[in-house]
DNA sequence: TATGAATGAGGTTTCATTCAT
DNA sequence: TATGAATGAAACCTCATTCAT
């Protein structure tokens, strides 16, 4: 009925406010890894460091841990990609050079780009979640990238192409990207693939078919 | 609660061998919608219309069920996508074009649009499964491209690009929608997006960056 | 990964619709005897002789376990109540003294008898099923002793008492009389209290407490 | 198991401590209310207005504080009885108007009239708390009511009665209402019942029975 | 004394899998 | 071949209890 205690290390370590970022970062590093079905909710509290009843001193379930990771991760992110561009002076091209450059040191080369695997094998499970990801990650995203074209559209640096489908042209290549790191590659052995050359490639290839000519 | 067949005679007289197929049909859409871990066997029969039981005659394990999915799924998106390109004759841009319609036609308008998503999720889970994939789907697939546009360029239709890079400036739009209209779109309500004629310009774009200057 | 089969006993013994009655007399035995909440599926599982997932083949629920054994308890209690008395030929004093005994032959002195004290323990913590107990059991049964009264009023045997109260005076003994069997009894040691002579006793006194004087 | 009070330390110095007793009475209202189970150490210390922690200061466990809030409670409340009781001159039909009088002012109309419903609830979850009840309690009661109707038999005031079955017909409605007032009556909504008036005709019916014919 | 963060045993519930029919 | 009742491992979650502060 009572568990010996451990040897003499001390029960209880740390106590602050720590807890729940740790929570969330291993909970992003498990949920990205195996998905959130096949992670268990022990082993997110044995990476954090904690028992399995932490977990639930600051997070209701496992959903709402699932939901957290996802709007924690993003919060962040999109919050640096919006300051990074607001008030930009200089040339368009810049700007989405800039862009491109941000998103990589933000979102692309960080942990956070595990995220847009998660949340689309997710997405059906959790269509709340989904519906916000949606609104204020995709669209507000989007709107971004469209935001700096129609500048370069309305500077009569670019021609007057078709905003939408660039946009697309310009994001797929970087998400498909993070996906497949977090899907296949890690399977399919390393590969020697540049992949910063290869952003580069498509925002150049992009560029100028968005030069007048 | 459903009268399958209403008739008295039985309508197809045991039509044997059919059963593996419907499993795998019943299989791949609830896959595709709730996603591996929160599929139940109970519901593949019963939407199969067999008995849970009956499931295990023809498949060792729900993994092996997944995988057979995956595996038929592809096996014969494959061999559709390869009959369409093998001896094919006409500018390279045709080929390009008939390629991006057989697609079209083949996978990204049917069923198996969803297993990209589906594969995207698991291949963590599955990595024989994804290796396979990677290999008899991706890297296949790529190849399909690629050929086109080494072909183009042999025979002094396209300029000298990048091939690699090109490959997944025209290969990255399709499967990002793919996964977008099996994830996202379902909870974000209907947008009033001319699939066919996105991909059409994006084909559109590419090829212009590929004609001779 | 696959548990060794047991020795050589057939796994899956009998399969029948008694499968549910078995689970449910394990079921009250064990809430009768520890309380809803004491009581562990798994030893209503081992009590009916099947595993624990068995019970859940029948029962969505512990809750819907537990408003089964209370509802089917009383199903069949009231039900031979009611045939008991109905058509009932004789004096009213007869009346009584058969409601007496039926009430003993169908509940008091069988594991009916638990129910009483275990619905008090869990009215709180199941209003619907209170409810539905209170109206079903309770009114109802005291509206055939509240019957058998006011014939013997009518019929000029029995002083116009107030019937409300004397309900009470008859029933709460009886009911008194099972949950002490149920509670302190068996934790007192066995006294030598002669049950039916004091029901008969209680039921002399109320008689004679009607007649006219 | 218990050491109910420390022999040596001062019983009542440092009057601050009212905390217990706040603890107690918490614990009481939920224990009634939920039932031992349901109730949550936190939820006690809550409405205590203290720490979790705290109630551990005081009370060895969840089990140890039941304990305490039915032996105080009933301390309290038999203690009220017997001095009600003691030294009573006059009728002995008007000595059982003061006992029952009495015992609707300490207990019947009092937060103490959960109690029976609770201990009848966990009898068996707790033998010897239910054997000190049923001796200390129960017997104790039944005693003092017995005695009452001995002395009107000895003083040729009531009739030779069976004393036992008579105590049992007095006591049974009172304790049947108070189970009744903490179970199903908060479910089956507010019924226009005078208790008072139904006790009072209860001992009228027992004292008319009682008279000397 | 008092706190409340941390623990982890224990219970409910799910569901892939088996096998007698 | 087909069924579906039965199994039991595994996972989520709760909450009594502990202890560093």
């Amino acid at each position: 009925m009572d568990t010996a205690h451990p040897r003499n290390e001390p029960r209880f370590e740390r106590r602050k406010d720590a807890r729940p970022g740790e929570i969330l970062d291993a909970a992003l590093d498990l949920f990205v890894e195996k998905g959130f079905a096949a992670t268990r909710l022990e082993d997110v509290a044995q990476r954090a460091g904690v028992s399995k009843g932490t977990v639930y001193l600051y997070f209701d379930s496992k959903d709402d841990l699932f939901k957290s990771v996802i709007r924690s991760g993003m919060v962040r992110a999109i919050e640096e990609a919006e300051k990074l561009v607001s008030g930009f002076e200089g040339s368009s091209a810049d700007l989405l050079r800039q862009i491109y450059a941000g998103w990589w040191q933000n979102i692309g080369g960080t942990r956070l780009a595990g995220i847009p695997k998660l949340m689309i094998s997710e997405a059906q499970n959790f269509p709340e979640l989904a519906r916000f990801y949606y609104d204020e990650v995709i669209l507000r995203g989007s709107r971004l990238v469209a935001s700096a074209l129609e500048r370069g559209i309305a500077r009569g640096e670019f021609r007057p192409v078709n905003v939408d489908y660039t946009v697309r042209a310009l994001v797929s290549p970087l998400i498909m990207r993070c996906i497949l790191e977090h899907s296949f590659l890690p399977c399919a052995g390393p590969e020697d693939f540049d992949t910063p050359a290869y952003f580069q490639h498509t925002l150049d290839v992009v560029l100028d078919g968005l030069r007048k000519r």
